[in-house]
This record gives structure tokens, C-alpha cells and sequence, in this order.
RNA sequence: GGCCCGGUGGUCAAGCGGUCAAGACACCGCCCUUUCACGGCGGUAACACGAGUUCGAUUCUCGUCCGGGUCACCA
């Protein structure tokens, strides 16, 4: 038995947004092929012409490409089953269509547009009332003569049932009498997603269908493209869907109103594309061991088809923020720095800063790179403050013992020969220590004093020595006046 | 509405006839601690319901209910 390389496809149609269900059903179409040794193209679809969006092709291949999904063929890299844009493989589709219509598989339909959306009116089920389907040679002929606009039918049974099998959802049955006589070639001579679809599908050689759920019901369909070919039926892997939660709390397939669901919106939301990969690849999917963390490379290694849920999931902005944030601690110091650099700037400038230490205090605490001017502003400049910060149960200070003591901290930050976090450290250590008092209670009025805010990003040592013994001295001096 | 699919904690999810029903996020508590965070430990919380099959059902079957998808000259 010959056993033929997997190959799946990517095929969206450029509408300039790429939302994250449709990269997650592109990721896992990479993964399908990259695990079984496969091959990945990626097609586009625009058949379209109304919906044409001047630029949505480097959308798809930005995210992409930002995503780490790479594809082994498409319109810009070629591959032996071009062209790889559906715009420019127009002219293959009308004779497969021709074949069918001789074979009287399908068949023209001259139907006017007003008649149709009559039909829908008048019609309890809606859909057509294939009044084409047995028209008689004389009215073709007639109606061909006098160039009457017309579509192309697929002549469905009318009776009997259609199976087919999923990868995921298993075995599926429909009656034939739901399945409409669908359009295969639009009056413009372009063809349907659907017709487009298979014969792409076919004759790029794709052995897995890869696609969102919502395509279950439409499936038979395209079944019976296939057999009316004589083509062998390939592998289907129905997704299930990703669902947004709405304000009422009901559900629903995530779309553009469930707030950033763009995969560049959640770039620019401060989500890493590599935890939105990572977040994404776990919806709808679950690996053997439970493990979490997953670089593209994993993926690839341990994907299987399986392992596909049938239910669909919510998505979860919590998780995705927890990933963001296990992938900001894990990154070295040069990568972290290199993100954080267009923030640190945008609090200080071109001033020279120590970013070492600013990594030192961050790298913990954050869960996403633009909540950084946030934590680290108050460095710039001193905020405006009330007293009563001063006060802390937990760490034994008030407005009595606060001033006495951050006065004797002060006295001997300022008598330091040198101000490095080490000299500070043991400097404040050692007055609590001689004074029998809690770190905390000599901490904590010096680190409101420092900073201004209750809540700071490293403590009362970090934040002296980042600051400087000017700059320290400086704010301790505005604190003791403000208790004074 | 017809058809199709789904239904394990708030969310993502293991499970695939016998388990005290994993784990993760979120939430709560404790510890660590110089605030916050990180980290460590612990906790609250689930098999939609009703029949049937079986010695035994979360797991298999049917029904009910609930949720979702789909019914275009859009993809």
C-alpha cells in the first residue's frame, strides 16, 4: 500500500483581518502536516470580487510569518501546484463545471435574481425550487442565444442519504433532500467558494481537509463533488469553534465584537505572538502529558489528531494574559530588554538609564510589555503623594514613629561613602537591627518617600539604587518635610 | 423552524465500564517577604436531567433539556 504524504492547506480569502479562529485552524493545518513529515500550502482565496481589500494579502502573510507558521507553498514562495491565488486560476474551473453539466451532474440555471429572492419570500424553507434543473433543450438553446445571465447548478439526489467521516466528529449522515441544489459557477464566471474549493482542493493534491465546524453541515456537498468526479474523498478534520463570551453571558462563535480577536489586534493589545500560538494551540486541542508551555518546534512534534476536542471553547483572555506573562519570565536578558527598550523610552527618553536593573524588578512582575511606563514612571518623577501613605499596620509604621525614623534612615543613607544596593541594603538592615525594629518599619517609609506610591515594582533597596543617592536623598528630604 | 454537532468546576480540559473524577487559568487562604509581584503550600468548585444495558455507569443506547453551527450568485 502506497502511503501518500499528507498535505494540507491554509486557504483564506483576504479580507485584511486575520481573526484568531481562522490562525488557529491555520495552525493546526500546519501541525497535521508538520507532524506526519507533510507538506503545508497556502492558498487564496478570491474569488470575491466585491470583497476585494487592497492590502489583506501581507495581512495574511505578516501573521503568518509573525506567527511562526511557514508555509512550504503558496503565491509567494511557488510550489509545483500553482497558481496558488484563486484569481488566477479562473479559467480551470468552468470546464470541470462543463463536464458535470454533460454528464448532467449539473445543469444552467437562468433564473433571474428577482425571481430567486421572490422564492425566498413566498417560501416557508427558503432555498430554490430547482425550476432549471429539467428545462428542455429548446429553452437552453433559446435562452443561450439570447445570452440570458446564467448560473451553474449542481443537480443534487433527491432522495437517499449521504455519509461521510470525520477525523474528529466521526461518522455523519444527512438526507440528500436537505442538501439545495447549490451554485457551482456564478454568473460572473467565477466560481463558488464551495466549487472552487473542492477542484483546488483536488487537484493541489490535499489529502486533509482542514476547517472550522461550522463547514460540518456542508460537507455532504462537497462529497458529492467529489464522487460526481470520481475523486477520491480526502480526510476531513472538522475543528470545533472558538466562542466568545457576550455581555448577556450567552455565547457565541468569536467575532469582531467580542473585543480584540484579530491576531494583529492582539499583538498591539501586548499579547507575544508566540504565547497567542501557544494559548491557541491548546484550545481545541489536548496533548498527552498536559503539558503547557509549547514552542512551535514541540507543536510540531507532538501534535495528533486525536487529540482534537469536539466541543467548542470559549476563549479566555485570563489564560492568554498567563502565557504572556510565563513567556515574558522565561525570555533572556537581551530579548527582554529589546522589548522593553520602545517603553523605557517613552518614560525617559534618551536619558542614559541602567536597564539592567530595571529588568531586575520587572521581568517578575509583568504580563505585558506596555504596562511597563505604568510601573516605572513614578522613577521619572515623583508623584504627587499624601502622608497617609506613610501609614502601614502590617509593616508597624504611623505618623509618630515614621518621621523619627525615616529622618535616622536618611542621616545614614546620606553618610554613605558609596551608593550601591549592597551599601543601602546593609545600611537600612543594620538601623533596624540596631534599633530592634522590623525591616519593614524602616523600609516602608523609605520607599513611599522614594517613590510616591504605595505600590512600586522592587522595594525600598531596588528603587534607591536605581535612583541614585541624589535623586534618593532629594525625595527623602520632600517626604520628612511632608511628615514634618 | 428543518438539519447537523456538542454538553465534566466560572474558563480550558484529562477520562475512553470499576478513579477519593487529574491538571492549568481565575478565585480564596497560609507561608516567604521590604509594598506589589514571583515562588511554595493548601482550599472552594464539575460529570445537565430521566430512562435503559450491565454485577457496576461520567464513560454505551434512547429520550428530554440546554448550548452552538448551518440553511447566499459570502467565503
Amino acid at each position: 500500500m502506497v502511503i501518500k504524504k499528507v498535505r494540507t492547506r491554509y486557504a483564506p480569502s483576504p479580507t485584511g483581518f486575520m481573526h484568531v479562529g481562522n490562525l488557529r485552524t491555520a495552525l493546526y493545518e500546519y501541525l497535521i502536516a508538520k507532524s506526519m513529515d507533510g507538506t503545508f500550502v497556502l492558498r487564496i482565496e478570491d474569488t470575491d470580487q466585491e470583497r476585494y481589500v487592497e492590502g489583506a494579502v501581507d495581512v495574511i502573510y505578516n501573521t503568518l510569518k509573525t506567527a511562526g507558521i511557514n508555509h512550504d507553498e503558496g503565491p509567494d514562495v511557488g510550489g509545483d501546484f500553482g497558481p496558488y491565488v484563486q484569481s488566477e486560476r479562473k479559467d480551470m474551473y468552468l470546464p470541470y463545471a462543463e463536464q458535470l453539466i454533460k454528464d448532467g451532474k449539473a445543469y444552467r440555471c437562468f433564473c433571474t435574481k428577482e425571481r430567486l429572492e421572490k422564492l425566498a419570500e413566498n417560501s416557508e424553507f427558503g432555498g430554490y425550487d430547482r425550476h432549471c434543473r429539467d428545462l428542455s433543450e429548446e429553452e437552453i438553446e433559446e435562452n443561450l442565444k439570447n445570452n440570458t445571465p446564467y448560473v451553474i447548478r449542481q443537480k443534487m439526489p433527491l432522495d437517499g442519504k449521504t455519509t461521510f467521516k470525520d477525523a474528529v466528529f466521526g461518522e455523519i449522515t444527512v438526507d440528500n433532500s436537505e442538501l439545495q441544489d447549490q451554485i457551482l459557477v456564478k454568473t460572473d464566471g467565477y466560481p463558488t467558494y464551495n466549487f472552487a474549493n473542492v477542484i483546488d482542493d483536488h487537484t493541489m493534491g490535499i489529502t486533509h481537509v482542514v476547517r472550522g465546524s461550522e463547514y460540518l453541515s456542508s460537507t455532504p456537498k462537497y462529497n458529492l463533488l467529489y464522487e460526481a468526479f470520481g475523486w477520491e474523498i480526502p480526510t476531513y478534520v472538522h475543528l470545533p469553534l472558538i466562542m466568545g463570551k457576550n455581555e448577556d453571558g450567552s455565547v457565541s462563535k468569536l467575532s469582531k465584537r467580542h473585543g480584540s480577536t484579530g491576531f494583529e489586534d492582539l499583538v498591539e493589545d501586548g499579547y507575544l505572538p508566540e504565547a497567542i500560538i501557544n494559548y491557541i494551540a491548546l484550545l481545541g486541542w489536548c496533548p498527552k502529558d498536559n503539558q503547557e508551555i509549547f514552542t512551535m518546534k514541540e507543536l510540531e512534534e507532538n501534535f495528533f489528531i486525536e487529540g482534537i476536542s469536539k466541543s467548542p471553547a470559549v476563549f479566555d483572555y485570563d489564560k492568554l494574559l498567563w502565557f504572556n506573562a510565563e513567556y515574558i519570565k522565561a525570555m533572556d536578558e537581551e530579548t527582554f530588554t529589546a522589548h522593553a527598550m520602545p517603553y523605557y523610552k517613552e518614560v525617559f527618553g534618551d536619558k542614559e538609564m541602567d536597564y539592567s536593573k530595571f529588568r531586575g524588578i520587572l521581568q517578575q512582575r509583568l504580563e505585558k510589555f506596555k504596562d511597563i511606563p505604568e510601573k516605572i514612571k513614578f522613577f521619572a518623577e515623583l508623584p504627587e503623594y499624601d502622608k497617609e501613605l506613610f501609614v502601614n499596620k502590617k509593616s508597624k509604621t504611623n505618623l509618630e514613629n515614621a518621621p523619627v525614623n525615616l529622618k535616622e534612615a536618611y542621616e545614614r543613607l546620606k553618610a554613605l561613602p558609596e551608593w550601591t544596593a549592597d551599601a543601602v541594603h546593609d545600611c537600612l538592615i543594620n538601623m533596624a537591627q540596631e534599633k530592634e525594629l522590623k525591616n519593614g518599619t524602616v523600609m516602608w517609609p523609605v520607599r513611599i518617600a522614594a517613590a510616591g506610591q504605595k505600590v512600586t515594582p522592587g522595594g525600598a533597596i531596588e528603587i534607591l539604587d536605581i535612583l541614585g543617592r541624589d535623586e534618593s536623598l532629594k525625595r527623602l528630604e520632600i517626604g520628612l518635610k511632608k511628615l514634618g
